[in-house]
DNA sequence: GTGCGATGTATCGGGCCGATACATCGGGCC
DNA sequence: GGCCCGATGTATCGGCCCGATACATCGCAC
């Protein structure tokens, strides 16, 4: 997961870990409440030994002629390489079950603007299964077991549902305007000004029929 | 986590562990998918280690005489010790920051009938706080950062805005109910309702609740 | 001139998960 | 009769991620 959304920022600029960890918070602030540096340090080292991403030490641009009094720890800049760019343009096209589940889902649709849409579709209609059986599963036991169940704990589950509910109606909107080729602000794709390259992507091309990697 | 869920469902009946997998997720249905294998079991032998539960192997009454053609695997019955009971009026007590994050407000909601009144009010506060603090961040988020983020995130933004904004309502709704001594599902525990400052609906201390099971 | 909060990098122990393995039992199906 | 399958059941392993902790610098307010 994390691997996952570290290459889709450092898809649009080279960051440093503590930038990285802002972006990501603020990217995923609706899902998750912030990354701890004992995921995001370990996952850079080990996406930087799969060589999908490079470290490159903050050259001090201007400030070149003082060097050190103090032995600045510079800070470590990490960038995407090219295996990086397929690596997650391969993470974006498996949509596996873990795609679904709540925080998979959520990490997956905070890239969906580099996603195309039929993946896009793919992941919403198995997110809006998996919340159906969810939202069923509360259903029976406020049902049938309900008497086996304290106040308390009915009322945690109705609440559950109704947030069920609530996410199946969202997906609904979604899904109906993805068939009919708007984006969620209900814009027409190719008319956002503030970055055309990155909207729609060219429609479902085949761009790669990658077979399982090696 | 599992631990105080354990702890607080082996205090209805002893039970064994794919049992107790299935109470927890009937119980915890509306905030965790369901409980792995590779978290109970070790969760259990930690608590066995701690001394707050133990084992005691099914007892085949009726077979006894016949030992072993097949040296069948009996189920082991797990069973709360009363230091494990008072291992979780203490972890009750116990209301820290943890207490107010999505999962552990959860768990702690959902043995609120063990619960005396001034800790449900407590923690409901607590995650009220919480949830307003993020609530705060979306907001920021989608109003001072909107225009560095894409449709999609932003529209991600929203739906979780609008599901803290919910929960906050909610959270009012209960803290007013328990200040006012009705449970949640509107009955007045007990007593004079005219006096609600006194009914602490299921007795704070152990409860005689209402379901025993033999 | 000193403390203090933001910026910054990093490790460690431990909880929890998904995948996997193995075994029994009752029932439906051919 | 024979067979598979899904529910019941116990258990381990690798790995992700978190919270706590440590340490260092910078700018600024008091």
């Amino acid at each position: 997961m994390l691997e996952f959304a570290i290459l889709g920022l450092l898809q649009e600029s080279p960051m440093h870990g503590y930038e990285l960890r802002k972006e990501l918070t603020a990217k995923l602030g609706a899902i998750r409440a912030a990354i701890s540096y004992g995921s995001l340090y370990p996952t850079l080292r080990r996406l930087q030994a799969a060589g999908w991403i490079t470290e490159a030490a903050e050259t001090p641009a201007t400030a070149e002629e003082i060097p050190a009094l103090t032995s600045r720890r510079g800070r470590v800049v990490y960038k995407i390489t090219a295996e990086g760019k397929e690596r997650f343009a391969e993470l974006i096209a498996q949509t596996g079950p873990e795609s679904y589940e709540d925080t998979g889902f959520g990490v997956h649709f905070a890239f969906f603007a580099r996603t195309d849409r039929a993946t896009r579709l793919r992941i919403l209609e198995g997110r809006r299964r998996k919340v159906e059986e969810r939202r069923e599963g509360l259903r029976d036991v406020l049902g049938r077991a309900a008497e086996r169940l304290d106040a308390y704990t009915r009322e945690l589950q109705r609440h559950g549902l109704d947030a069920c509910e609530r996410e199946v109606r969202w997906l609904e909107e979604l899904i109906a305007n993805e068939r009919s080729g708007r984006t969620p602000d209900g814009s027409t794709p190719g008319s956002d000004p503030t970055n055309p390259e990155k909207n729609d992507p060219p429609p479902p091309g085949q761009s790669g029929n990658e077979s399982e990697r090696p």
